[in-house]
RNA sequence: CGGGGCGUAGCGCAGCCUGGUUAGCGCGCCUGCCUUGGGAGCAGGAGGUCGCAGGUUCGAAUCCUGCCGCCCCGACCA
């Protein structure tokens, strides 16, 4: 490919708009151009990118047994009706009605359809398992698009949907699917864990996020540092709390006046006591009602292990007005003892003695409150947040805290969506049966932004060989010097018969611009031709990564460059 | 949707507070010369509804009102 007939928009400068690295990269290097919120044309290297991470993920797939389709993108209400996703599902479900009226949606996912492919096409346990998937445009109307491709309103995803006629083989499509993915993200050259995750609105019984580690990432992680034990934050557990041997004697529990003092710092400082001895008591609306959530003073309430407990769809932490307005209890002041609303408990919380906490009266609280003999919650379960101080769940090591970018996502679905849209066969027995089933996404265009993330140095992009848009590019010094373009031109000749991914820089440019341009594209080797061809016949190669540079003879250069790459191909 | 910021040439910005002929600068782009191992130099040139609409004024990029768009922080997620 000659570079002078491509569209490679570069720019000297940072665009205003983008902030983090692989966004204002995309932009600088010319992949991607914005068209307007959330909503990007790839241009040719950008899109080169991204067929590279497609014809990973595709080969993965293959290899895991799975059978490539393509569904359509636009959907009928009627299907989502059926799962009960059409009410359930958020306005960044994109719905419109067709010319005849009837409802329609983009699709963000695509189990209804393949649900529907399913019930329609297999109707015995000698066709399962069967493993369906795609690689094609999402469209989700997200609150707030940002940060380039990493969460654009359309974007490239691979999904995948098992369908097995028994948990245990549903377990063993979780588990292939799984493997496939280490596969894919260990090809891909990304720093990634597996980690366990909440299940989210997909709904199901299990699920692991695979999540490239990186300091922009908008999810958090805890990692053992010393088993594998590793888990998003909201699904963290943390070390189950060990009741303290204590001699102190069980306090009545005693009003004291507290006035002014509504944080749990101040009521602790004010009382004499650590905040692990006070218990901290949050209101929140769980599907607008009220719930109070007690944690220890020195915690904080995981909204995401609240929703799970309650079994409700959403959990916001209520204001003030709207405590009163509904209760009317003092927010600051309210406790757990003749509670009038509906109250839960953290575990911790349980193995409280002589605790202090909110009077439900305004500047007051209670000391020597102790559970089961002061309140009894409706529920006792983990709800509390993780931190960096705590011990691993498993093996009580420390445990890290570190920010990732979730590019896969893996869920045992169980019957959710076949016993609901009837995706029945008949077993070996003769009876009918639901389907089990799996889904499994891969933010085909989110790992391009993640490789960025994590990949890049001052000069630009440092694309993995295996990602990278085009794997050498061959600078021109000098196109009017006659024997420099000769072996440029030469050269390019060869590595493309090679079947190698070549750019060659043929440009009108000085060599300051060519170097700039090579490093800022991130393509991983660089054959710099220039006057070293009439002084002594060499050109030079350089690795993007490292820097490393060698001087190779003219007639053997092709011959070592496609030798290394296609070993370093092999070798990844 | 709540909070913050920004819209002036393809890109990055100044000018606005304190209204006043022809709206500037750097990069990029076009022509020519020159130069060729880390975004050179010289000369000439093209390119603007100052986000949109309305208002105030003799006069608006500048002041006022409304709208639109974009970016960042929160809830959502591949």
């Amino acid at each position: 490919m000659r570079y002078s007939q491509l569209l490679i928009p570069t720019a000297k400068e940072m665009p205003a708009e983008a902030e983090v690295i692989s966004h204002q990269l995309l932009l600088r290097a010319g992949f991607i151009r914005k068209l307007t919120s959330g909503l990007y044309t790839y241009l040719p290297l950008g899109t080169a990118a991204l067929r590279k991470v497609e014809n990973i993920v595709r080969e993965e797939m293959n290899r895991a047994g799975a059978q490539e389709i393509l569904m359509p993108m636009v959907q009928p209400a009627d299907l989502w009706e059926e799962s009960g996703r059409w009410q359930k599902y958020g306005p960044e479900l994109l719905r419109f009605k067709d010319r005849h009226q009837r409802d329609c949606c983009l699709g963000p996912t695509h189990e209804e359809v393949v649900t529907d492919v399913a019930r329609r096409e297999i109707h015995s346990y000698r066709q399962l398992p069967v493993n369906l998937y795609q690689i094609q445009t999402k469209f989700r109307d997200e609150i707030r698009p940002r940060f380039g491709l990493m969460r654009g309103r359309e974007f490239l995803m691979k999904d995948a949907y098992s369908f097995d006629a028994s948990d245990e083989a549903a377990e063993e499509s979780y588990r292939k699917m799984r493997e496939a993915y280490i596969r894919i993200f260990t090809r891909c050259g990304l720093e990634f864990r597996a980690v366990e995750a909440d299940s989210g609105s997909i709904g199901g019984s299990f699920s692991h996020e695979f999540m490239v580690l990186a300091k922009t990432g908008e999810d958090t992680l805890v990692i053992c540092q010393s088993c594998d034990y590793a888990a998003n934050l909201e699904k963290a557990k943390a070390a189950m709390p060990v009741k303290p041997e204590s001699s102190e004697a069980v306090q009545d529990c005693v009003k004291v006046a507290t006035p002014g003092m509504k944080k749990v710092d101040k009521v602790a400082e004010f009382l004499g006591l650590s905040t692990q001895q006070v218990i901290k008591t949050m209101i929140y609306l769980a599907d607008s009602e009220l719930v109070a959530v007690l944690v220890r003073g020195d915690r904080e309430v995981q909204p995401v292990k609240l929703k799970n407990l309650l079994n409700v769809t959403d959990v916001e932490l209520a204001d003030d007005d709207t405590v009163w307005q509904k209760s009317k209890l003092p927010v600051g002041y309210i406790g757990p003892v003749g509670l009038p609303i509906r109250f839960v408990a953290d575990q911790e919380v349980m193995l409280m003695v002589n605790a202090a906490a909110g009077a439900n009266e305004k500047g007051h609280h209670l000391t020597g409150v102790n559970p089961n003999r002061d309140f009894t919650p409706a529920m006792v379960g983990d709800l509390r947040q993780v931190t960096a101080d705590d011990c691993c769940p498993l093996c009580g090591a420390a445990l890290r805290l570190t920010e990732g970018i979730e590019v896969g996502h893996i869920f045992k679905l169980g019957t959710k969506y076949s016993e609901a849209m009837k995706a029945t066969f008949q077993d070996a027995d003769g009876q009918e049966k639901t389907m089990i089933m799996g889904c499994y996404g891969i933010g085909v265009s989110r790992v391009v932004a993640a490789a960025i993330e994590q990949n890049h140095d001052q000069n630009g992009m440092i694309f993995p060989l295996p990602l990278a848009p085009v794997q050498v590019i061959v600078l021109n010094l000098d196109l009017k010097n006659e024997a420099i373009t000769a072996a440029a031109e030469q050269l390019h000749q060869e590595l493309e018969a090679a079947g190698l991914e070549v750019l060659y820089d043929d440009r009108d440019e000085r060599p300051g611009s060519k170097f700039k341009d090579a490093d800022l594209l991130g393509i991983p080797y660089r054959v710099t031709v220039g006057k070293g061809v009439e002084k002594d016949g060499t050109v030079e190669l350089r690795a993007r990564c490292s820097g490393e540079t060698v001087m190779l003879p003219l007639a053997e250069a092709a011959r070592e460059i496609t030798a290394k790459i296609k070993a370093e191909l092999t070798a990844g």
